[in-house]
DNA sequence: CGGTATCCCAGGCGATACTG
DNA sequence: CAGTATCGCCTGGGATACCG
């Protein structure tokens, strides 16, 4: 039990944001929350193929490393909104340039993966 | 089986971004080929963590992505090596705003992390 | 050296049901 | 509406062994 498995680097920054980014709806929820305060279940359809407790995971994760506020509104059915913290909004201004890669080199990365394919189809 | 659980969005370029950098290790890997070509084993040694399955994989599909490309020298003991391509450079240089951002707020992050755990240590 | 194959576990994530 | 609890699948990824 040496953490064999754990000794990346010392502190490789890189490894800290790969920690809280590198998941399947992180980024995404970030990127929906540039716009505009969201409440729970909207965010869920926005997102769509996340699930609740995914959802809530993620938000509580984005919570604790201070990028998302909750707010409560004591409401009749309850009112929850989340939004992003001054610093959650400094990270999506990087996450919006990784956005605006992909769409500015998606048919490159298609056109890639299309060649390797085409050229290695059995193995 | 309608791939319920396949529709994110039609074509939402940040679920293409996060489709190949979410994972525990591409992200590092482009970050370390920033510097220059590096063969297998060297950079299974600067990435430490990782095994050889996984780098292995994660170096395909950086591969067949485009964003990496690997050149195999016939020297005796055989020689691989891997460098950026000119699209994994642009990607990188994104890549490397965000390994910014992280050298820059891991303080706030962790500073987020201790409110919150102290907060509400108990759930 | 640079992989590939196999085994296996942890946990991410989805589905469903239930609560306040 | 906004979650939490439970269950179970699937895959990411680590350990080990083997190959060219």
């Amino acid at each position: 039990m040496d953490r064999i498995y754990n000794v990346y680097e010392d502190r490789c920054p890189t490894r800290l944001v790969l920690d809280r980014l590198a998941d399947k709806w992180a980024l995404l929820i970030l990127d929906r929350l540039r716009e505009d305060a969201v409440r729970f279940n909207h965010l869920r359809r926005e997102i769509k193929g996340i699930s609740q407790k995914v959802l809530s995971q993620t938000l509580k994760k984005l919570e604790r490393d201070g990028l998302v506020s909750r707010s409560v509104f004591p409401t009749v059915p309850v009112t929850v909104e989340y939004r992003l913290t001054p610093l959650g909004h400094t990270l999506t201004e990087t996450v919006s340039a990784l956005t605006h890669w992909a769409e500015s080199n998606m048919d490159a990365v298609f056109a890639a993966q299309a060649a390797y394919d085409g050229a290695s189809p059995a193995g």
